[in-house]
DNA sequence: AAGGTGTCTTACGTTTACGTCAACGTAAGG
DNA sequence: CCTTACGTTGACGTAAACGTAAGACACCTT
């Protein structure tokens, strides 16, 4: 990213708080080596006052984006190819048609684990009901004689 | 592959249908290898025919499971856990309030992890469209001057 | 001056989830 | 009998994502 928010200390007064490392370790529930190792990877680059890393708002705001990809369970290198979604800048249509097409695989996966949370859901949901009238009403029997829910074996396939 | 396909049409009529470990492999885009992991791993025990590994109608089950947790980003020891809720025999009322226990843990979290994918999917929703926008009225320009989507600073935390 | 706190780099260790041979068994078909 | 297809068990390799010291600054406080 170019000259994108560039943020110079002398001028401009606004939001221009900046956060130590292990500010951000604190308040995301990270260890400081997990952040430098985003950094060796890529995934952060934060400015320098002497040798200590700095980071201004646009970086925390990269790490939220980082530390949600990761819980959606994408690899770093993933989130990497993403992270680049936002802040491209839309100078050149050639790459703005290539961002659009990752994009739309991206939308495409998460609309897919979608329906993954959401079927997992109903389905522990159903459990717990089942569980719970299975204590109340202390009858003995089985959950389900037949293994995991017949609606898997229709219902999955490939990734 | 022993008796994989054969269906021997001599007794049972219904769904007693098995797989092999190649048949399973092509239906949900695994190796072999992968399989026999889940097997080491304990999240499969197929019977034998001989030496060669037999796949009932519950095994396939629970494989599809499995692939599902792994969508979701689960670890094979987490998946290994909550395939136990699936089968649990319902007979000790203490083992059932443990798994309840679990259920509403992983429920809590695939929870979160809903609003994740549909915050990401608006997010990403919104980028294509304004790429769409960008590139059908020719204007140059940013797609966000200030970095990383403002709201991701404001909302995200741990996990 | 000594100690504490927070940071840095370097670098090897670890865990998870498989990949990748190697060497062999078994059954069907030509 | 030979090939081909599919399966088996080791056992070592590897990529990703950190963990875990070790040793060195730098600043602040007592």
């Amino acid at each position: 990213m170019p000259g994108a928010t560039v943020l110079r200390a002398d001028q401009l007064g606004e939001d221009e708080r900046t956060y130590g490392i292990g500010e951000l370790a604190e308040e995301f529930g990270l260890t400081l080596r997990t952040i430098r190792h985003y950094e060796e990877e890529g995934l952060l680059l934060p400015a320098r006052e002497g040798t200590s890393r700095v980071y201004a708002h646009r970086d925390r705001a990269r790490l939220a984006l980082i530390c949600r990809g990761k819980r959606l369970g994408f690899s770093l290198a993933e989130i990497k190819e993403f992270l680049n979604l936002y802040d491209t800048d839309g100078s050149r249509a050639e790459q703005m048609r290539y961002m659009q097409r990752i994009a739309r695989r991206r939308i495409a996966d998460l609309e897919r684990q979608l329906q993954d949370v959401q079927q997992t859901l109903r389905e522990l949901r159903d459990i717990d009901t089942q569980i719970t009238h299975h204590l109340t009403h202390a009858r003995h029997g089985h959950l389900n004689q037949d293994g995991p829910t017949e609606a898997a074996e229709r219902e999955d396939q490939q990734s």
